[in-house]
DNA sequence: GTGCGTTCATCAGGTTCA
DNA sequence: TGAACCTGATGAACGCAC
């Protein structure tokens, strides 16, 4: 039985500790019973059950085996009642007498005792009483006699087997490190050490808005509820449960080891969603841990941590625009490949560097990494067109069914967005019915080229004038080549950049349908400031403050844009729509 | 299932107890009464701890078992109170013997367990056992080793797939945000209920960017000393030591009873700052509390707590551009006169605009009304020229002194900023320097009145044209002027935004003084996200969607108007410049 | 009412720095 | 050396959805 063993060893233990316990009562016998008063009187209720004075010594036998445990960490109740009672700071050091605050090490010892206890209880030096043996301790004289002191620790009940041995210390420092890391970020190389906590939310955070709750529900929306039920809406919108849940199993499991995203995709790989081809190249790339988790030492982990070099990438983002920095080579740059290897975001930083660039904290950059990620998997991936377009000026309806294959991406991804699917259901399908069309400019964007006018897919080019042909929108069509090459001017071929306005048109709170308004944007806020940052960190503070704006303004025009379109969207046959496009525009 | 299971086990929980107790008699003869113990016994105990040594003594030489605590850390007391054995439900953690609630987790077991097993139970670490395993958990021991509670947990039946995941936990909390909403916003917000401090962050901005305290220290700024040991810097930056401290130290003390701006306020009441006129008027307002710190009945707080109209200030913004509602009452518009009283920017919401318009938090509210009395304090109360420009065309040298009065407003204003005076002083410095011209500008904006084409100031009308005539920058001039118009456009009458944008501008990590950049731009992150919620809250989030980008774009061009502005101040004639000026421009 | 998660005060380890 | 921190862990009390 374990149970035996157990029990066993902590009888052995008991009969140790009553061995120094009666050891000592020889020796210092007189002071001993003083203390014991002292503690009685304050304690009594805490610890009589352990150490009453008289017994002691007598019964020792029996007698203490309780008393560790007397000590240990008090119940709540029984304080709270006692404290009341005798007042606050009845503890007394049982080595010196001075005030305590607990236990330390298994007596109620104070600050310094516990201190002195851990730095002296392990060594093995035959320290040697400078006077007669027996020195008294008390507050005043606790520091004249290493020797007698530390024999008083053991006396009161301080066990040299609580301090934690070098194993034990270095992985909680460990622990700690990882921790502080991902609170601090990046910032100084000079890692502070200790006590930067307060000092950030002092310095920056203090009093900042705190997102609020609010918002009501929004109507019970009866009529949305069909979207879910429609057998294709339906097999989209929780195609994958295994998808929420054993990704977060996994998660869960593995901790923070691996990417959500990575989770993502091992939980993914057997699991072809709907028509998606199995896009086994993608898939099966051997996923990269992107957090190295046994950083030992803090040292030099600020600037070398986790950034290097992206692998293949190497086009160099618009040099007119940028100020002279040698660092800024651009990532994920839109190559349209899939990059499945996790790379940092954050361009290796030399000390001059960091004064112009922001150094990304670890945690952004692993959700750049993950929307990266995730971005590749729903739209990298070849998904089989519903309907292939051969000719050359398709009709309208040919044209809204074409770009099914686009908002079935997008339902891929927000799926893999864990700020998505944890939005209410009602929430995410008002979503979606509100962003499509701007996904499917922005996309749009990041897939034209200008110098030939089409848009490159992986399914070959298309020339924007297939829109104009076939629709006769000449002014629509033409608003929307420009805004292509206008904001392709801005971004460049930084795919980041894109990712990100596409996370941040997804979280629009404004969108007609969105019900949980306040809570959308609070997600947006989120990917704003990572957006800001990110930009920060590529392309240094001074350009990300013309990017930003220039950004947000593209925003500001895109949900024209995509208002125009939508308006039009409004003239095509149903009878000729695929579902999933009838449902996500309200058509019946 | 789970219910099955549990009801099963309190009917089996018996057994299990007597199970334990004949293993026990078995293996453990006289120790083995622990169980036995610790159901029959509590009474021994009450009356142990508190009164018989004896009663301990004689019970106690079977209790040994009880402390295997050696090395445990912690350590309880020895929970002698017991769950009345018949009394209560009969149901016993099936974990440690304490008295259990119900099921959880598939398992009967007590709060402590439950806790702990949600906390352990999902954690791949490698736990070890410190003694030889199978250590006897019960309601004392259980402290002791958590590798032998955690086995024991899944002994009993404990299922960690029970534990909820992080998307499902974060699902969890967003329901319970719409749901609190829900009552809160329409209704009476019953009692304040559950704090959401870290489901509000992992909401929205959970593994956002946490500000750092980002950059070392910088350069030593030898000559950049200088501007604060100069006479007139010196009065300026560190005219009020108390405005720091003292005003911090109450904050800090008050928590957050009264505003920043307030304990400013108070705290500037006897000191009038530098030459200004006392402005008896602003300060001699009686300090309304902004917050109700005793707020016992959250009861109808929700429409009315912190939110009333604003006293004098009726004028509607810009009908035109906003979406109908009637309750969008300009509060802080243009009017330039004080507004000591303190008022809430959140309009109060109906249950139809609760859907159009994000509710503040509390914090949002009280930032927003801090600014804005600062800004008053800083820019509305009358500064006595330096030098009276009486001429229609003064010189440029005239000019720039002339703007020393702003400067001095924004070095005021910066000094009330609690995150302005938190920075190192070297980035204070940097950060005015840079932003200066920005702040002339902006304040132009809100001084200008486009139907008259004039500036309206304090001191009266300044028309546009001074510029021109004065400097014969004709296209500067035009520039301005149209920036202003543009921008005024935008801004309507709310003075509010105006402010925003005066601390964004402050907070711009790109100025090329800045040294601490990271720091600055996480606070500018802050603001940021602050006007955008300002926004939503008082136009809907739909048109903040369009203004948000608006400014955005209107700061970037603020940045290259300002830049073209330093241009021109390169060439003023250093000896006929005011010392402070001559500083700030960093000439000599 | 049950069962899950969250919050908060407390405890007892270690670490820092004057 | 020791005061003053930081820390993870613990468990009681509580809110909330179902
Ligand atoms: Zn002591
Ligand atoms: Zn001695
Ligand atoms: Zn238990
Ligand atoms: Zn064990």
């Amino acid at each position: 039985m374990p149970h035996s063993a157990c029990n066993y060893f902590s009888s052995a233990s008991v009969m140790d500790f009553y061995d120094m316990f009666s050891a000592n009562m020889e020796e210092g016998n007189n002071r001993q019973s003083d203390y014991n008063l002292l503690f009685l009187q304050s304690q009594n209720m805490d610890l009589a059950d352990s150490t009453t004075p008289g017994s002691v010594k007598s019964d020792a036998d029996d007698a203490p085996p309780l008393s560790p445990s007397v000590q240990m960490n008090g119940g709540g109740k029984i304080r709270s009642r006692l404290s009341k009672v005798s007042g606050d700071a009845n503890k007394i050091c049982l080595v010196c007498g001075d005030k305590a605050l607990g236990c330390n090490f298994d007596a109620v010892s104070c600050e310094s005792c516990k201190a002195f206890f851990r730095r002296n209880a392990l060594k093995d030096k035959k320290t040697k009483c400078l006077f007669e043996g027996g020195c008294k301790i008390d507050i005043n004289t606790r520091r004249f006699c290493p020797h007698c002191r530390l024999e008083k620790c053991f006396t009161v009940g301080m066990k040299k087997e609580l301090i934690l041995g070098d194993t034990d210390k270095k992985k909680r420092m460990q622990k700690v490190i990882l921790n502080r890391e991902k609170r601090t970020v990046p910032a100084s190389p000079a890692a502070p050490v200790y006590k930067d906590k307060r000092a950030q939310e002092e310095a920056a955070s203090s009093s900042s808005p705190t997102p609020s709750d609010g918002e009501g529900a929004g109507p019970g929306g009866g009529g949305i509820e069909a979207l879910l039920s429609s057998p294709i809406a339906q097999s989209l919108l929780s195609s994958n449960p295994i998808l929420s849940d054993a990704a977060n199993a996994l998660l869960r499991q593995v901790s923070d080891a691996p990417s959500l995203a990575q989770t993502i995709t091992s939980a993914l790989a057997g699991q072809p969603l709907l028509q998606i081809s199995a896009a086994g190249g993608l898939l099966s790339a051997p996923p990269t841990p992107i957090t190295t988790t046994s950083t030992t030492s803090v040292e030099e982990t600020s600037s070398s941590s986790s950034s290097f070099a992206a692998p293949s990438c190497s086009s160099v983002v618009e040099g007119t625009n940028l100020l002279t920095n040698a660092k800024m080579v651009a990532c994920h740059d839109g190559t349209s490949e899939p990059m499945p290897s996790v790379s940092s975001f954050q361009p290796s930083l030399t000390q001059m560097d960091s004064f112009l660039l922001r150094k990304l904290s670890e945690d952004e950059d692993r959700m750049l990494n993950d929307l990266m990620q995730v971005y590749d998997l729903s739209f990298t991936v070849d998904l089989e067109p519903l309907i292939h377009i051969k000719q050359l000026d398709p009709s309208l309806n040919q044209l809204v069914n074409q770009s099914s294959i686009t908002v079935l991406r997008l339902i891929k991804l927000s799926k893999r967005l864990e700020d998505f699917v944890t939005l209410p259901q009602e929430c995410q399908i008002g979503i979606l019915k509100g962003c499509w069309i701007h996904i499917l400019l922005l996309r749009s964007v990041s897939l034209y080229d200008s110098t030939r006018d089409v848009w490159v897919t992986p399914r070959g080019d298309i020339p924007t004038e297939i829109l104009k042909n076939a629709t006769g929108f000449v002014q629509l069509h033409d608003d929307h080549v420009n805004y292509c090459s206008s904001l392709k001017e801005v971004i460049g071929e930084d795919l980041m950049v894109v990712v990100l306005l596409l996370v941040i048109v997804i979280f629009s709170p404004e969108g007609q349908h969105v019900v949980a308004r306040q809570l959308v944007s609070n997600i947006q806020d989120k990917y704003l400031i990572l957006l800001k940052h990110y930009l920060e960190s590529k392309y240094t503070y001074s350009k990300a403050a013309e990017m930003f704006p220039q950004l947000m303004s593209k925003m500001k025009e895109l949900k024209e844009l995509a208002g125009e379109h939508g308006k039009h969207l409004l003239d095509v046959n149903p009878r000729e729509i695929e579902p999933i496009m009838l449902e996500i525009l309200d058509l019946k």
